[in-house]
DNA sequence: ATAGAACTTCAAGCGCACTTCAAGTCAAGC
DNA sequence: GCTTGACTTGAAGTGCGCTTGAAGTTCTAT
């Protein structure tokens, strides 16, 4: 009877508040591992708890699961991670963390000038352009908008 | 020879800086409207630039298509929006897109304060717990993750 | 008049992140 | 020992936001 400081997939799946398919899923994904009963049902380690609350973090910043997985990967299996390796991981999130709050910061400046303006001018509205630069910053953060098949540097007025 | 003054597809995809596969499935789905040539091609008012331009700042907030199109269902139909429409818009969206803004500072204010601690101990982390207070929004405001099926009142401890 | 680019429609396909289903196995309580 | 609920797998299905393809039409330039 080892194991019994794990958790089963339906114990884990209520405390990170997920369903019990999305641990599977994930567990397909190599993005969480799971040891085995000799019945061959999945016990998980608690860390594994903190695992998935990472896993969903990280989707929020807009990050995808193959993304997340690259990460993860960098991280001790399914022991506890180091304070180094999640100091590391959490700084090269930091970043895209901060990139997606500019960018929407950015938007509501844009929009709250839109706001003043009435936007019948779209001629110099930060709002009219902002989605030409959204797409420029390139290479690695896709957020919510997919890649931009678009040419972008044609430029136009409105009236 | 009329319409002279109207964009075709190409036109308007290279302008928005979109494809103009996406300008047709806009349009199938309600959120531009164009009108036609004696030959059956599309002729977009130049209007219709401008209300691209604020589907993508829109998707950027993180709102479905279905949700822009509900909210472009209130403005004229393609013809220039009054101010006034303009700012009711904007106004609405601007909310979504402060309580977006302030999820992910949250999220960073957690990051923060997890490369300071190494994350041994989750048992008080802000990260950890930061899902549910996410999840708990509900309503209207969707962003990344889609609902979440989970509980959500269990909490535990992780060593 | 004609070549070729740009357009048309409709249906199917894709990538992501899951969920659902069917058919069967395991574990725990009575 | 038997029931019941939680688990197992693999395949298919879902919803979103598009993209691709085929087969045909229209527009524009020479």
């Amino acid at each position: 009877m080892a194991l019994t400081d794990h958790l089963t997939v339906g114990e884990l799946a209520q405390r990170a508040g997920v369903a019990t398919s999305t641990l599977r899923f994930y567990e397909s994904k190599g993005l969480i591992g799971a040891q085995r009963t000799e019945g061959n049902q999945r016990r998980f380690p608690r860390a594994t708890l903190r695992r998935v609350a990472v896993i969903r973090a990280a989707q929020t910043i807009g990050l995808s699961l193959d993304e997340i997985q690259q990460a993860l990967a960098t991280l001790p299996d399914e022991r506890t991670p180091t304070a180094r390796d999640w100091t590391r991981l959490s700084r090269s999130w930091r970043g895209q963390l901060d990139d997606r709050i500019a960018e929407l910061e950015q938007l509501r400046d844009s929009l709250a000038s839109c706001i003043g303006c009435g936007c019948l001018s779209l001629t110099g509205c930060a709002l009219f352009n902002s989605g030409d630069r959204i797409a420029e910053r390139g290479a690695g953060a896709r957020f919510l908008l997919g890649d931009r098949p678009g040419t972008g540097t044609d430029d136009d007025d409105d009236e």
